[in-house]
DNA sequence: ATTAATTTTTAGATTCGCCTAAATTTAAAT
DNA sequence: ATTTAAATTTAGGCGAATCTAAAAATTAAT
């Protein structure tokens, strides 16, 4: 089955919203794809007509196993052309998603499967989330947030929470990027402000706002 | 100014079109577009009104200057996805006009810009179709069917008339491909066949319609 | 010059994805 | 338990891109 780029759209959305809530509200999605809630209902009407998801009138929408499938090849593709945008073609990794969010519809699985070898099977993005493969398996990896990561233990940043380019600016300049080994020195109680040290380096200050959409694991 | 995918494909139909005539009409462009004369005639209504052809009901239609830069600018992007596919993915290239037909509507100069320097700028996509630079200027490179080319002339292959995998088995089979050197030995009048004689190699015959559909050039 | 055939356009509908405004249902507050 | 507020759906409509069937214009043939 093929489903059109909308269509796409919405099953990933809602594949997003499900890990955060039972269910997946009309408003959610009209809010998280910046449309209004009477094109929602008309999308998950076809969309349940499809057997892509479980949707009741007034109490919400779950995906299908069906759906979960099609999400995850969408978050497969999508993922994939953003390590394609920053690891070939030298983007910032704050700006690929909108070409990725069109790149993604592209309809050829042979095309990303290829593009998947092309880049030596990656299993994280440029910003951390888990590349699904080919069957749709997807590799959790276990992860904190750097505001809840021990004093002393030795961590290294796996993924960021937010791909604006002023994170990415904030990040360059307290020199540090995904992958960065460190540990948590002190946190001060007035403001939550964390100093972090950097592999052997010195220590840095970072604000409470720049460890909350910082994760890491521990190692 | 953006234009539809639907825009798009209509833009370079019309611009690959009117090479061979002096005024494209609406039925070749419904054969070209696998459409009905109705819906061209739509489109073509809206095009005009977007002042990217001139077009006068019953007369038939050419593009305008402005129409031809989005012409040029689509075939950019469809010649440098293909070169991508064959270059760096290893489709072979009775393969990637599909795909290629997809990704020449993703809507980013940037991102086009990008693939042309990691491709090294090529000048021919795998067809040997010259591939328009960054403002829109195309080398045309002398080239005559391989049919017209004199006896004893030393020669290379330079483009490809068809895009069929059955061409492509067939110049496999030959020993041919694009660059490959030659020159005519001989043409037998009962079938206008070709013996050529490839580089230094041993003659081979190959048929009038194989002939007639590659092109080559003088060296 | 008529007539016939072909090409092209117009008329009217359809599907998709979206919208606003109004009605309805559910949840919250008094 | 009512009333009020919020969330959701229904009703009706719109633009893009397509279609079929019918009308009109052009071209070719007698
Ligand atoms: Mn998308
Ligand atoms: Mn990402
Ligand atoms: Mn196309
Ligand atoms: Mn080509």
């Amino acid at each position: 089955m093929q489903y059109s780029a909308a269509e796409e759209n919405y099953i990933k959305a809602i594949y997003r919203l499900q890990d955060h809530a039972a269910m997946v509200t009309t408003n959610a999605l009209a809010d998280a794809l910046q449309t209004k809630p009477p094109s929602v209902t008309d999308m998950l009407k076809k969309l349940k007509a499809k057997k892509l998801l479980n949707y009741e009138p007034y109490k919400g929408v779950k995906l299908s196993a069906e759906g979960k499938k099609v999400a995850l090849a969408v978050v497969r593709k999508h993922r994939l052309w953003e390590s394609f945008l920053v690891s070939k073609l030298q983007f910032g990794w704050d700006e690929v998603h909108e070409v990725a969010e069109e790149l993604e519809h592209i309809t050829s699985k042979k095309l990303i499967d290829k593009l998947d070898a092309f880049l030596g099977f990656p299993r994280f993005d440029p910003h951390g989330d888990p590349i699904p493969d080919s069957q749709g398996r997807i590799t959790i990896q276990p992860q904190v947030r750097l505001t809840e990561l021990p004093l002393h233990q030795s961590a290294e940043i796996s993924a960021v929470g937010s791909q604006s380019p002023a994170l990415l600016e904030l990040l360059k300049a307290k020199g540090l990027q995904l992958g960065t080994r460190l540990d948590v020195r002190k946190i001060f109680s007035f403001d939550r402000s964390l100093d972090i040290r950097i592999k052997q380096q010195a220590s840095v200050n970072i604000s409470f706002e720049l460890a909350s959409v910082l994760f890491v694991k521990t190692c």
